[in-house]
DNA sequence: GTAGGTGCAAATCGTTTGCTGATTC
DNA sequence: GAATCAGCAAACGATTTGCACCTAC
């Protein structure tokens, strides 16, 4: 599940599925969603989409974005400062780790967050659909630079 | 420390403290903040201040919300949609349980969570500084309404 | 008296929306 | 050919800022 092509792959036929239409951009917004490099935001996508197209507006990239969230193709993760991020690979709740510095957000292994919603679940009586769980901290890359 | 009038009274300390001055709108703001009931979004305490004072000005509150929030005297939580919420009686990281129906937080006792922390910090060589966990359900009242 | 605070209005920033003309299927 | 999409500009909502007046200390 971690083959970005596998993933764009799979983008596309859902889609499909849905009547919606494959343009320039959009597959050049799928492509780099569903490679996850750093965890995108909608600017950085933009600029990235802008090499190869252009003409291409902000808006346009937005509106995929909201496409694919609505579908439950992408993972969003919001920001109320800075702008939002995108996980098109793992589009399920799971832990994240954030550099403060460079931005940069990758995908720890958790062990024991399973059992952590459970605890939750039983110890309040609330119906737990979903959870967000992210890390602060600063990568070796950016310790080294200190 | 979760008594509201001590809280309240280390609020004050700190920010005599820092030479900042007890004006009638700040302290309503403090008290709300304070006591914390199901921690507050600015709008909220700005409703709230209005009762007993209606000429205070949405802007005051921001403003007291972040001077706060730079002591570390409350803790921000961020959403990138609704308005961010605060929690001015536990100033530090800890888990959140949010109702999707009525907006509510509390906080649930987790045990687990710091040995998560550590898990983290070793498999990844980050300097951990801080986290953010929120779990998302529907609270026991809001699921007997449906 | 003076540093700090208040209230107002305007500015900011990420995001959304309305519309018109273009494009995919 | 028709429904969907792209691009542009205007609208939005939460938050911030600039500034003149006010007030706690």
């Amino acid at each position: 599940m971690a083959d970005p092509q596998a993933r764009l792959d799979e983008m596309i036929t859902k889609l499909k599925e849905r009547d919606h239409r494959l343009t320039p951009q959009r597959m050049a917004v799928l492509k780099i969603l569903a490679a996850n490099e750093g965890h995108p935001s909608v600017e950085q996508i933009y600029e990235r989409v802008k090499a190869d197209f252009p003409m291409t507006s902000l808006a346009t990239i937005y509106k995929t974005v909201t496409l694919l969230k609505e579908m439950g193709e992408i993972l969003e993760l919001g920001f109320s400062n800075d702008g939002n991020r995108y996980d098109g690979i793992r589009p399920y709740p799971h832990p994240h780790l954030i550099c403060t510095e460079c931005k940069n957000i990758v995908d720890p292994d958790v062990a024991t967050l399973s059992e952590l919603r459970q605890e939750v679940a039983q110890s309040t009586g609330y119906q737990i659909v979903s959870h967000r769980l992210d890390f602060f901290g600063i990568c070796p890359q950016c310790q080294e630079k200190e």
